[in-house]
RNA sequence: GCGACCGUAGCUCAGUUGGUUAGAGCGCCGGUUUGUGGUACCGGAGGUCGCGGGUUCAAGACCCGUCGGUCGCCCCA
């Protein structure tokens, strides 16, 4: 029988431990903390779905519907999707619960999400976001309270020093489609001069040539028509309400005209908070308003607004959590008081510290193993003429109020007091 | 999907222009030392050098393929 091979991971999924997990579970603590801040309540959503849930509110034409989704047929045969994104499942869940009768509703919520990409920096094909939506209002109000609470996130979280958050307005349906066309105009004049990829996106989303990174289109996509040209006034006043209420909140902001969304449903304000720390994937938290989506999906007209963050960017991007101390570690300094030691460190545990022991290996490495792990305290068990004996050492502060366990301990008749 | 670089013990790495039984540090296990204590020393376990072909008297080193990793393009959080 030949050796088993061991399976490998999945490309593009992560086994978090260590310092990692520490650092994923501290973003997911403050976006839970900061949620409640806000008053936003935690919603539960599939992690699959129909397919036609995301294929038909983020457009069939996008990169992410068209080629980067986990879609396949269940054993009923129908087509499923693992969610590549938060947004359309809530939009469902809202629209097929009736959650309407609560609109308007603030969501948050954050899980895995999955997208057949590339691995890189900052970029898996499992990875991990926390997510806002505020649903069933049209006012610039809701824009500006999703923004001032990713603000304070990322202050939280003690990275906002490197981050900026840059705005822009996709205006209205009709501004939208007036800037497209002029947009779609101006790159065709310039059809022979753009770059193979932008080409691509002249067809398929045009818009996206304004980020274009490449040296090539830069000249082009600088000298495209701004959508102030186009904005009729209400956007033009809605994105007047959302600048007011980000410098009334005293969030830091700057106009980025070339800001754009890959996705269809994006209408008036779009933002991403951009760092340069962390390679291309320079995006941390990105979203904006999509009022035309919900429509798509077969319900109501209805307003919404959203952003989405990556865990994994946070994560890279925040000081390293420290390791949780053990408030007591029990050595058992030989082997004759191993059942003392094990009753002793239970005693500390269910008086609510977290306490460990050290009852094997080399019995005079043990206690040198104890203090390696960097407890609070350290209680050590020996055998003196033939009576169990405990001795306790704080190591650093003594702030721990240990008095009534000891005392317990003491009395519990298996140990005796040195 | 495209490109570049990388793949040697659990971890971090060394391994000279291809040349004897592939090494170190850390970690782990044990011993000695120390002895109210985070020491030092000694020893041990652990590797078919990612995998598969090829070149060669000889491959961890060279070539091809493949799988994986990293970074960039694309896309996006």
């Amino acid at each position: 029988m030949s050796p088993t091979e061991t399976p490998q991971r999945i490309r593009g999924t992560q086994d978090l431990f260590g310092e990692e997990a520490r650092r994923h579970a501290a973003v997911v603590a403050s976006f839970e903390r900061v949620r409640g801040l806000y008053g936003f309540q935690r919603v539960e959503v599939p992690i699959i779905e129909p397919t036609a849930v995301f294929s038909r509110s983020l457009g069939e034409t996008t990169d992410v519907v068209s080629k980067e989704m986990y879609s396949f047929d269940d054993r009923g045969g129908d087509s499923v999707t693992l969610r590549p994104e938060f947004t359309a499942g809530i939009a469902r869940a809202y629209l097929g619960n009736g959650w309407q009768q609560f609109a308007p509703l603030k969501l948050a919520t954050h899980g895995p999400l999955f997208r057949y990409e590339r691995p890189q920096k900052g970029r898996y094909r499992q990875f991990h976001q926390i997510d806002a939506e505020v649903i069933g209002t049209a006012e610039p109000s809701a824009d500006v309270e999703l923004l001032v609470m990713a603000d304070h996130l990322l202050r939280e979280l003690g990275v906002s020093d490197g981050v900026t958050l840059q705005l822009n307005s996709l205006g209205d349906t009709a501004t939208r489609d007036a800037w497209r066309a002029a947009l779609v105009a101006h790159f065709e004049a310039h059809r022979g001069d753009l770059s193979e990829d932008s080409l691509a996106r002249l067809d398929k989303n045009p818009l996206r040539i304004l980020d274009s990174k490449d040296p090539q289109d830069r000249p082009i996509a600088d000298a495209a028509p701004d959508i102030d040209a186009h904005m009729s006034v209400e956007a033009g006043a809605f994105f007047a309400a959302v600048t007011r209420g980000l410098d009334a909140a005293g969030v830091a902001w700057t106009r980025n005209a070339r800001l754009v969304r890959g996705l269809d449903y994006y209408r008036h304000t779009a933002f991403e908070f951009v760092t340069d720390r962390l390679g291309a994937q320079g995006t941390v938290l990105g979203g904006g308003r999509y009022d035309g989506l919900i429509e798509t999906l077969g319900g109501p007209s209805t307003p919404a607004v959203g952003w989405a963050a990556g865990i994994e960017r946070l994560a890279m991007l925040i000081d390293a959590p420290a390791v949780a101390r053990a408030d007591v570690i029990v050595v058992a300094e030989d082997d004759s008081v191993v059942t003392e030691a094990i009753a002793a460190t239970q005693i500390f545990r269910n008086a609510g510290y977290a306490a460990g022991n050290v009852i094997t290996g080399a019995p005079k490495k043990r206690y040198d193993k104890a203090v390696k792990a960097d407890p609070r305290a350290l209680v050590s068990i020996r055998r003196i003429d033939g009576q169990p004996v405990e001795r306790l050492k704080m190591l650093g502060e003594h702030a721990l109020g240990f008095e009534e366990t000891l005392t317990a301990l003491r009395s519990s008749a298996r140990v005796s007091v040195a």
